[in-house]
This record gives structure tokens, sequence and C-alpha cells, in this order.
DNA sequence: TTTTATTATCTTAACCTTAAGATATTTGAT
DNA sequence: ATCAAATATCTTAAGGTTAAGATAATAAAA
């Protein structure tokens, strides 16, 4: 299939912004590259766990906390209610996790990770680390150590 | 409301991993924050001007190349053909671009921007860019350029 | 030439997320 | 003690993405 056909022309942009510009639009081009290529590499890893990304991440703040408001996870990986709901609900039927209402705070459900929960973790989190360590050869330490101070401050700056 | 109602203990996580996989999992989740922070942010300045970041990229590419087969914008922008369609309509119906079918080949269609199209772009894209400038101000031009090296080599480590 | 494989687009259903708001409970102010 | 504001969870509807597969057209092979 020829993919010139008559009208076809290269850059009609004459839009020019300054080479600071240009070096921030670039940067931010290539972390968004990097971050989705990684993420659908450790997304895989994750299904097949069995587990969706968003479980996996309740799952490891649980299995970290052992029991924890469901309103605190949802602040921890940064999801709405309406998410944390749908996700505790998939854990639970799975058996890897249960509600429990506190006492204190009629309020208040605690998500509690099960014994079921708690061994899954032990088998897969290692896995998944080594899996993400792979992924980050691109680096050697010096260099992750200077990315993880560049990308901190990236971060906060906004 | 109390957090500690008896049974709360922290980390029981009696697994540990080598310096080496420590930093790659922080270097992971520190990339991961940076991106939804900033990408946030992008996203928030894209519906400003009444586009998804879908459409917005979509329109950049047209911008570029004037004209180019559905297929490869999805190419381009990594996302699948059924979105490809979701999103070609709503530029359409927003007067933005249109379908024109090739003559050569008629499994495809292109996509082209109209005039409409590449005149909000004239208008927008300068205001994104510094936009997207001005999220990158944690770091100075040297720490940019390191960087996009690094991220760079961490996309192509995949 | 006929068949087979590949390619481009679109359709559909499932999945996941958010925003908005409903409900119930607790806290704080008067 | 009462009323208003804040908090935690859940519900619902809408937006957007993917995977799988339907359809049609082209290219390649027999």
């Amino acid at each position: 299939m020829s993919e010139l056909e008559g009208l076809e022309q290269e850059s009609k942009n004459n839009f020019v912004c300054d080479k600071d510009q240009a070096s921030s639009l670039k940067l931010f081009v290539v972390l968004s590259k990097a971050y989705r290529s990684l993420m659908d590499q450790a997304v895989k890893d994750m299904k097949s766990y069995g587990l969706s990304s968003a479980e996996f991440m309740v799952l490891e703040v649980l299995y970290h906390r052992n029991r924890i408001p469901l309103q605190q996870i949802g602040e921890k990986i940064l999801v709405t209610s309406g998410s944390i709901t749908y996700n505790i609900d998939k854990l639970e039927n799975k058996g890897f996790m249960k509600r429990v209402p506190s006492s204190e705070d009629r309020r208040v459900t605690y998500a509690e990770i099960t014994e079921a929960g708690r061994e899954l973790f032990d088998t897969i989190f290692p896995l998944h680390v080594s899996s993400i360590h792979a992924l980050m050869g691109g680096l050697n330490t010096g260099e992750k150590d200077q990315a993880i101070d560049f990308l901190k401050k990236l971060g906060k700056g906004v």
C-alpha cells in the first residue's frame, strides 16, 4: 500500500519553541514511553499470577498492613472509593482477603488479608520483584540511583 | 477513628531482596508516581482545550502528517484499532478531521486534518508545550538531558 | 487461476476507572 | 441536646480501553 497519495506533505508545523521547552517536551514524551513499555510488562507479570494490577497493589498493601480501613487503601494506591469497592469485592471473592467491620467506628470497614492471600503473596512477590528487576536492566546501579533522584524531583515539581 | 484495633501489626513481611533488586523496585515505584502526577496535570491541560488525551495525541499526529491511514495512527500512539475508531469518530464529529477513503487501496481510510483542526492546534499546541514545560520545572536543563538519556535506556531495555 | 494468508477497519462485549451522589455514622459547634 | 459538617462505604452511570472476531480487500502461493 503506497503511503503517498498526492496531497501528503510532511510537517506543515511552523511553531518553533525554545530549546528549554523542547527538552521539557522531549522528557515528557520519553518518560511516557518508558513508563508505558515498563508498565505493560509489569502488568503482564501480575496477570500471570491471576491478579490485575489494582488487585496486586491492594494485596501488597494488605500484606504489609495486615488490616487497614478500605479508605486508607485508596489513599495509598491513589484510586477512588468506587474502584476500591470493585477491587476489594474481587479479592474477597477469590478468598485472599475479607471485610471486617470496625467495632469502634461503624462507618469503617477493615480489609484483612487471609492466610490464602498471605501465602499467595509470599509466593508471587519475590517473582514479581525479580521480574521488575529484569525490566530495569537498561541501567546500572549508579544510574538507577540518579534516575530515582531525578524522578523524585519531577514528581514533586508538580 | 483509632487505627489500632487489637490485631494490627506492622510488616509481617519476611521477604528480603538484594540491594540491586530493591533499587530496581524503588525506581519502578518512583517512575510510576512521577508519571502519574505529571500525566494527571497534562490531561487536565488537554481537557481544558476540550480534548481527551487520546484525541489530543491523534490531532498532534495529524497536525504533523496532514493525512495518514488510521492504522498508522494507532501504531504511532500505541492504541488498538477499536480505540482509533472511537476517537476518530469523536474528532470527526467535532469537525477537526475527516475520513478520506484511499483510491489506491480500498481497505484503507485516511484521516485528514481540517482547517478547523489545524487552527485549533495552532492555538493550543504552544499553550500545551508551555504547560508541559512548567511541569518539568523540578529539573534544570542538564538534568533533563540526563533523565532523557536514562529513560531512553530504560524503555529500550524492555 | 484459485486458494490461502495478510491487512485495514469496524463491531461488540467485557473490564476498569472516575464522578456524583445516596446512606449511615460520627464529630463538632452552638 | 441538637443541628450542621465531616467522614466512610457503596451505588450507578458514563467514559475510555482492550481483545476477539466479523467483513472486505489485497497480496502471495500453489
